[in-house]
DNA sequence: TGCAACTCCTTACAGCATAAAGTAACTTCG
DNA sequence: CGAAGTTACTTTATGCTGTAAGGAGTTGCA
């Protein structure tokens, strides 16, 4: 399930998201407002982080405020408008300074495993499409501690540019594995071991010839064989983890080579 | 819009999915059927490849085949394990033959360049979720003809397990920003230039001290602004392939990386 | 000729976003 | 002080979704 930024009025969209609810509080005729914006979105992150997005209804979040669903269209154009006010919402828990005296690397380091337990405490942000992104305060405030970060390493900026996209992707990418696996967990009850064990006792029935078929995959599955380091952490979890360690790894020194490639002159030549 | 593999009946699945929807042909009472598996995943991916994900329902693959939503579950179980169906099915469009003689770097590349446009070919596959995977014969063909691969690089199995996953990462995640583009522009009729002119405009109104608050990222825009190479492409889709680009290279570049370590015989000191 | 098996259809249900219209509360103006 | 106008919120309704339940019609075998 991806959810797309709203595409209405942007004129709209933008002041609720830049301005607050409320430019000046209201003192006209009718019945006072029992409501806010941002009573509205607080609720809708509270159901998102407990029941995930797909749980993610008009009805639900008006029940948790005691209103009907319709209630909240008084305050809010539209359930895409919510949500992008509430990702704007909660990236204001990403912290914004590190520390670059340590050098770029170790400061890209931690930005990337902040990020990466922001997106396991809201894995529904996982599901916002990042393409014609929300373009809200804090979505610029995120980009805006990236960017300094990254900018230690020297790139060009038309380099620089293009890097953030992929640390994006790959912190996205491995965190999404993980809010998947926890998300089937709770959906089906079936731990990653369970399943697994499951499944692989009927993947040797249904395909005997596995190892002459995927030769190379079965070598790589017995010799970099997983172990367990925490029994507490499902089995998929702690994969996932160990790719994000490993791979950030990787990531942070392909800039490192990308960043000596442009000292010695000839950025372009990828 | 995430959808998840089947979590039902795995020995009836893992058949469907390695044996083919009949093990034998039915000889007894009743009348003959209409329908097959195959069609029906045939009828679905045609769906999904028009219309999108969101689109793909029984009732409209059923539609597709003259029948009504409820015929398909005599040949298949459920939704979810219909598009497990469909995913093992596209999956096989991808090659598998890679020369590794120009060197593994070029193979890799190669490899990403052809995921990457399947991706876009059939970009709903992008929302089938990767934590429990669905454990048909052709992803493990794609994982096979991936790690081959990769594994000219010479890295230690545990490494070069997890380098598979941060290359898969990638290549879905670029693809999936130019698949929300496109999405977009079809949900929508506003061309990727139209939305980002009229939001632009917007966010100077609603944040005139932008520059002030988000210096880096200010200077990061005007130096590395983006230059259109093709008219007839949408500048968003543009943006998202120079980072496929980009940041392919710094990820072989971190391959090559991890790999010199090792040959250093210190491939732990991450 | 029955009977059992099988394909396929109709109907039904709960849940979704939101349009339209109605009710009640409140301020302001005459 | 009463009427008018504005606003908060509710109810109702529409067309979607996956799939459970039950029924109709077709076929092969006893």
């Amino acid at each position: 399930m991806v959810v797309y930024a709203a595409q209405g009025d942007a004129r709209r969209s933008m002041a609720l998201l830049w301005q607050g609810g409320a430019a000046g509080t209201r003192s006209g005729p009718g019945p006072k407002p029992g409501l806010s914006v941002d009573a509205i979105v607080a609720a809708g992150i509270e159901v998102a982080d407990a029941e995930g997005m797909a749980a993610l209804s008009m009805r639900a979040v008006g029940e948790r405020l005691g209103r009907t669903a319709m209630a909240l269209y008084t305050y809010v154009p539209s359930k895409a408008e919510l949500l992008d006010l509430m990702y704007d919402r909660v990236l204001a828990e990403l912290p914004t300074e590190y520390d670059l005296a340590a050098g770029w690397r170790a400061a890209a380091a931690n930005w990337a495993e902040d990020a990466w337990a922001f997106y396991l405490r809201h894995p529904w942000v996982l599901q916002v499409s990042q393409a014609r992104p929300v373009l809200g305060p804090n979505e610029y405030r995120m980009l805006e501690t990236v960017v300094t970060v990254l900018s230690g390493a020297g790139l060009p900026a038309y380099v620089l540019r293009r890097v953030v996209g992929l640390l994006f992707h790959f912190v996205r990418g491995t965190a999404q594995t993980v809010a998947e696996s926890r998300h089937a967990f709770t959906a089906t009850g079936v731990s990653d071991e369970d399943w697994w064990y499951a499944r692989s006792a009927v993947l040797l029935e249904v395909a005997p010839d596995f190892a002459q078929r995927f030769p190379t995959v079965t070598r790589m599955e017995s010799e970099g064989a997983f172990q367990m380091r925490d029994e507490t952490v499902p089995y998929l979890e702690q994969e996932a983890r160990e790719t994000f360690e490993v791979g950030l790894a990787v990531v942070l020194d392909g800039i490192e080579a990308a960043a000596r490639r442009t000292c010695e002159g000839n950025s372009e030549s990828l």
